[in-house]
DNA sequence: CTGCTGAGTTTGCTTCTGTCTAGTCAATGT
DNA sequence: ACATTGACTAGACAGAAGCAAACTCAGCAG
């Protein structure tokens, strides 16, 4: 059960969930992460705990400094820093405001960048939510018909593909044209 | 601009991309992370670096211990001690294998729950393509039909819903039934 | 003028993440 | 018998991540 059946086009695994490799990214040794992985440029604005539960309770609402750093658990010490780093790296935006008697301050609101991250958490939570010993304290439903939220991987075509029926490719040309 | 036109069912903010809140979760403050968050026990196993971008490579159709290393420009040490903890917290498994005149090693492959994982991969990705200076090194094709992937968040009842069209709501029930 | 509050910053400390070098251990090649 | 190789483990270290407690700073309440 080594791979004895291989080689026809993509060269996949057993039937583990492995994808194909096509194009210049058959020989996966022509391709090295150093050349900028779109994951490992994530994981440099969200790659720690508490960037992504402050990104989290930005999505339930928190705008708020304090709430923040409360509803996250974290030291007012490091949710300052966290947020002037998701600030930096275009999650979230400051923007002024005032409650009545009280100074100008500022609120953390989300950005078209950060609103854009709302799938990465739904997919972390849909995946945490398999694991043992879970209750999914926190359930998402699409507010127009009450149903649970889920995510799916599709094609542009609108097929749900699953990894072992996706081929990984090197893009070559910048980014201009639309579907090969 | 800073909600004048608040207050129906759900309190919204302004026009940022965020989630309502109702029933028992209508209070935010009825409820802590501590009380276990999905999203929080999927960092646990899975919130560093150098575990995201092992799952990547092992997505990729890296099994053995000298590719995983070497394709993720880990460490031996670091990638040792990370699969070790991806194997522990069940997205990967040991499976024997023998190379003809070599003596039996474990190569490493995805479980169930592994395989769970590529909804996550695929969004964050598809998120750090989205980034400045992106120039989206790896793409991701349907086999089927050659059309690029995406991710897409949809409710049980099949429509595509937005941050700004989810509430978020607490859980109750263990996990019996299927839909409120 | 004094105190209080919200939003931080600073300091000191511990733990975790990650690297580098060296060493182990089994089986095969020479 | 000896060196080699793949897959690790062990030790020492730098640097981030994280916490707690104290400090700052502006403006309002008294």
């Amino acid at each position: 059960m080594v791979n004895n059946v291989t080689a026809e086009l993509r060269q996949p695994g057993p039937d583990d969930g492995v994808m194909g490799r096509v194009g210049r990214f058959a020989n996966r040794d022509a391709w090295t992460a150093e050349m900028s992985c779109s994951i490992e440029r994530a994981l440099e604005l969200v790659g720690t705990r508490s960037a992504v539960i402050l990104m989290r309770e930005a999505f339930l609402g928190a705008h708020r400094f304090e709430d923040l750093a409360r509803h996250t658990g974290l030291s007012d010490a490091l949710a300052a820093k966290r947020l002037k780093k998701l600030v930096e790296g275009g999650l979230l935006t400051q923007r002024p405001y005032r409650e009545p008697g009280s100074r100008t301050r500022m609120e953390y609101v989300l950005t078209d960048q950060g609103r854009a991250f709302f799938p990465v958490l739904v997919a972390m939570m849909r995946w945490g939510d398999q694991l043992e010993n879970s209750t999914a304290p926190i359930e998402l439903l699409h507010s127009g018909c009450g149903k649970r939220l889920d995510i799916a991987v599709k094609c542009a075509a609108g097929h749900v593909v699953s990894s072992e029926q996706t081929d990984a490719t090197i893009r070559t040309r910048p980014k201009a044209d639309s579907q090969p």
